[in-house]
DNA sequence: CGGAAAATCAGGGTTTTTCCCGATTACCGT
DNA sequence: ACGGTAATCGGGAAAAACCCTGATTTTCCG
């Protein structure tokens, strides 16, 4: 029986382009392409596929947080991210998040069918740049939880990240939540001590990436 | 006799993706690929393909000055660009730099396939949402300095703009562009009144949009 | 139950941004 | 040469954000 496969890219060309290359592959066939995080996880629910490629950066939903879902919704499932970026940041959310995998864009398509086999075998498959990094990281025993920019937000917290990243005032917000303004400047802080981020726009950034509000308006 | 096609893209499997589709029309050939601008200009002096796919944003050469380059030495071949970003200054710097067609990644193949067989016909080819523009523009050239919010921003601006969207103070740009802090506020407020955008949050949105600024960081 | 973490609020201060008003210089195209 | 635009700077003031040091209440987990 052939691996079940779900495409997931912002751009069309690409998920095309990786259809037709993948349909040439025995024992491998596409079941559905997705364009943002929401959709692939719908498809996921539908189709039930083996494999999930995942783009890690796109609009509306990203692949970090449409993996998390998609991991607790259908453990079984396994996700190999496909990414321009060797940005730790990603590569560090999409194995957290329970991928099996993590490709560069830049790699040949044979790399990608190597992986799609590994994953399938119940291995973890990463490209070399990446492996390397991680597996530094792991001999220098740089723990995660060592990392201060990790220490993660709490509920409410991200509850005002959201806001402050739609652009909201302090005093919006606080009327938006029912709350003083003296406690949201309290959160305000108290992300950006977390974050060690210093700047709106870095906030901004470090929501979209984590999937609280989107690129859009 | 088959077009004999170029393809330029930064990520390798972008590029095996779309030669698998190439090579499935008939009359279509995949003669080289690129990634990046440099070795494309190589590549067509050594190949003289019909017709060259071209990447916009690429690292070590972009697209728009390969392009340049490309039609100054060899005027007889066809550029097509191939893009994420439907922004004016890309489309603009395309056109200007002699391509015949510009195309968004998010189109399908057979866009594409069009696009190129227009082309070869020595016709322009525009995705839709492009040529919409392009057309608003031709169509509108006077009424558009009118609308402050259809306004471009100016070299400067952008400028202004990309250092804000990256979480640079006042203070951090005026030090770093070596000019008085003034001048920085009244670029700023020249901004946020010509996109009637108010918050830091949103301005770096639409810098991440325009692809002034990159997610990461 | 006891304690830690989270959520709420306050006073008082500094820094940064935003918003008015203005201005000069330089360049570019008709 | 003239007019428009871009780029540069300034004063002054209000608003917002940021920083520090506290505090109380709630919630949740062992």
């Amino acid at each position: 029986m052939s691996v079940r496969i779900l495409l997931t890219d912002d751009h069309k060309i690409v998920r095309d382009g990786l259809q037709s290359l993948l349909e040439k592959q025995h024992g491998m066939e596409v079941v559905a392409t997705a364009g943002n995080g929401r959709m692939a996880i719908r498809l996921v629910e539908e189709f039930k596929p083996d494999i999930v490629i995942m783009d890690v950066t796109m609009p509306d939903m990203n692949g970090i947080v449409a993996t998390r879902q998609i991991i607790a919704e259908s453990p079984e499932t396994k996700v190999i991210a496909l990414s321009m970026h060797s940005d730790r940041r990603f590569v560090e959310g999409m194995l957290r998040a329970g991928a099996k995998g993590y490709l560069l864009k830049d790699c040949a398509f044979e790399e990608l069918t190597l992986a799609i086999r590994t994953v399938v075998g119940d291995q973890y498959f990463l490209s070399p740049i990446i492996s390397d990094s991680v597996i530094r990281d792991y001999t220098h025993s740089l723990s995660i939880n060592d990392i201060p920019a990790h220490s993660a937000l709490t509920a409410r917290e991200r509850e005002v990240l959201q806001l402050v990243a739609e652009g909201k005032s302090t005093k919006q917000i606080s009327s938006h939540l029912n709350v003083s303004q003296k406690t949201i400047e309290t959160h305000r802080r108290q992300i950006m001590v977390k974050l060690d981020i210093h700047s709106i726009a870095e906030l901004t950034k470090f929501a979209l990436r984590e999937g609280l509000t989107s690129i859009e308006s």
